[in-house]
DNA sequence: TTCGCTGTTGCGTGCAGCTCGCAAATGAGC
DNA sequence: GCTCATTTGCGAGCTGCACGCAACAGCGAA
């Protein structure tokens, strides 16, 4: 693959790029490193993770991204509306390529993570706001319980 | 209200405090302080909550809690089944009394906390179960969203 | 009442996850 | 190539929590 075919308009990385350089921002290597390998993760990792999968890209050239750059990085992200990040508790928080809407099952005995579509919290959803008023968000917070594997 | 009337065998405080030395713990002035404070506020604190109100009780004597003993005694506790945690997202956990089964619903904006019976999780469980074949403990996290004020 | 064992406390330290201020570096329009 | 606002790396710092250790204090026995 080219740099040139890489850097095509189809690319969404290229197109968060632009978008950012229309408002002003400034298109640096840390940022597309950073955003490539959350495309190519498709989301859904930590910040460290994030961190540790650019570093082992770029540090053989001597390079490394920072992490409260991307910190920083992904709070901008988050208002551009490209990712959301969400709790899966004990302090860890998680960034997603944001548009598709789902929430997470997490494990509470080996972790794993499970992506389950919104519209199964609707009739939840729904039956909670009749009841209480609350419009609940199921994406920002995880629901934990025990998966298929560790259920006793 | 004499000392032997709050040091009756009703108190919920004091039923706790027996069960711990039957167990060959000690019941400690720290302790009984801490339980007090948590039947006072019928639970749903946070650590560092309980360990003001505690202060706050006793700092005039000249007296105080350290953190790690409230964390300490809290784990213990949650060990016992008397309390048990959950995670409001952002860093803060809150320990509530056990034995209600109930979770929470807690705002984005405003932080309100609202608690909701296990049985309106029911429905949305079991389909969660047969579709993924995991099993939600409905109280350890909380859900997020907005409360009754801050819908927008 | 006193003694001694052992559970508990306070304190300091440390760690993870995240934020912030600052000086130096670097895009991008001219 | 210049200029300047935006980013970056770095270090310090903050919060929530866990841990090791020495001193303290319940509580059953003597």
């Amino acid at each position: 693959m080219t740099i040139a075919q890489a850097t095509a308009e189809a690319d969404p990385v290229e197109l968060v790029l632009a978008e950012l350089r229309r408002r002003g921002g400034r298109v640096t290597t840390a940022r597309r490193l950073v955003l490539r390998t959350l495309f190519e993760r498709s989301g859904h990792c930590t910040a460290r993770e994030l961190a540790e999968d650019v570093g082992k890209r770029v540090r053989a050239h001597g390079l490394d991204v920072h992490m409260s750059t991307i910190y920083r990085f992904l709070d901008e992200l988050e208002e551009l509306g490209v990712v959301s990040h969400s709790h899966l508790g004990h302090g860890r928080a998680v960034y997603d390529l944001s548009p598709v809407g789902h929430s997470h099952l997490v494990c509470e005995l080996c972790g794993a993570v499970t992506e389950t579509p919104n519209e199964l919290f609707a009739a939840f959803a729904s039956s909670v706001k009749a009841r209480y008023g609350f419009s609940i968000d199921p994406h920002h917070f995880a629901m934990a319980g025990r998966c298929r594997n560790c259920v006793v």
